[in-house]
DNA sequence: GTCTATAGATGGATAGAC
DNA sequence: GTCTATCCATCTATAGAC
């Protein structure tokens, strides 16, 4: 198994999801082989060689809206200072701003892990890890800023952690839905009522 | 036209959509239309005599899925004292969670809009609805439990409108998302946050 | 590995009897 | 209005040449 070939696959497998991303996008999960054929310039054949079928293209693709979130997620564990809850939900939020795209597909792959099991496991990963994200920096937070014990801080940041899970959510929501929500407003107005 | 035959009618297409939601909600709106009518015990040429086709039954049930919210709204608005912005949320999503199979249809919904013009208008309206009764309440308690002027109370209001419709979201999401979810503690914690 | 062509299956919608 | 039977379009996946 040469090297070469392992990269090979790799990109081609990157042309096929960059090609099905656009697909969904603009027809949701509903769009067909057909249209990721022609979007991706290759053949039937070709995409068969690479994907066992159309729910493994679907996976692929949503791995890579939501992977990007966890990327997102460890860069900000690494840091020196410790931010605020407000601060952490800002940074999130704003790294998810850049790739705006993707906000419609987020909420076409929540809608589809309801029936469909192995988006479902996906999207249970994923928030799993920013769960987990939260959970630690609001605890160094709870307990180097307002000098609370380990157990009160863990309690504190776990209730916590799921209201800031379900500001973002919001976020995500509003921008796919409204065409004119105002993304820094919302932002400013998280962070005056998180503690902060 | 008789009285009679205008009832029969409205009935018939509850049945329909009843139906249909139950399958939507199992299966997604890949449901098929072979799935509605067993589901419904009806035939094929007794849907299509109520809708044109599948995508009127869809539009039919994201209006029933989504409409119970604008009941609760309107019932919150006519009420004697002025509720806070961490009450008017708990008392939404507590009437949501009533009717809690709907969480995930929602979510579907929500991921339909984003390819499928038709819902998209209907959630726009729904949205639109909710954050104009949001609006109206949260100025209104601003200026009376504030003491804000109209302006103020209104630029206020507004900002915490989209946050607060963001926490309703958020809510959503993690209950159809997440199987471990605990609501009673998520509106707990965002009552704390909310000014009260 | 990739192509073209097509098989095989499914789904939405209609026709015509009752 | 409702039923059964069916047409026709569409879609996923494969077969076989290169």
């Amino acid at each position: 198994m040469p090297k070469v070939t392992e990269q090979y696959r790799e990109a081609k497998r990157d042309q096929i999801t960059d090609a099905a991303l656009r697909c969904f996008a603009a027809k949701g999960f509903g769009a067909s082989m057909a249209d990721i054929i022609a979007e991706s310039g290759l053949s039937a054949g070709a995409i068969y060689g690479h994907f066992a079928g159309k729910a493994e293209v679907m996976q692929a693709v949503a791995v890579k809206v939501m992977g990007s979130r966890i990327e997102d997620m460890q860069s900000l564990r690494s840091r020196d200072r410790i931010p605020s809850p407000g601060e952490v939900l800002t940074r999130i939020l704003t790294g998810l701003s850049d790739d705006v795209a993707d906000t419609g597909l987020l909420l076409q792959v929540w809608g589809e892990s309801v029936t469909d099991p192995s988006i479902r496991e996906l999207v249970d990963v994923v928030f799993g890890e920013l769960r987990a994200s939260y959970l630690q920096l609001f605890t160094d937070w709870a307990k180097s800023e307002r000098g609370l014990g380990d157990a009160e801080a863990l309690e504190y940041a776990t209730r916590l952690t799921s209201v800031a899970v379900g500001l973002g959510q919001g976020y995500i929501a509003q921008s796919a839905l409204f065409r004119e929500f105002d993304g820094p407003a919302y932002l400013a107005m998280a962070r005056e009522l998180l503690p902060h």
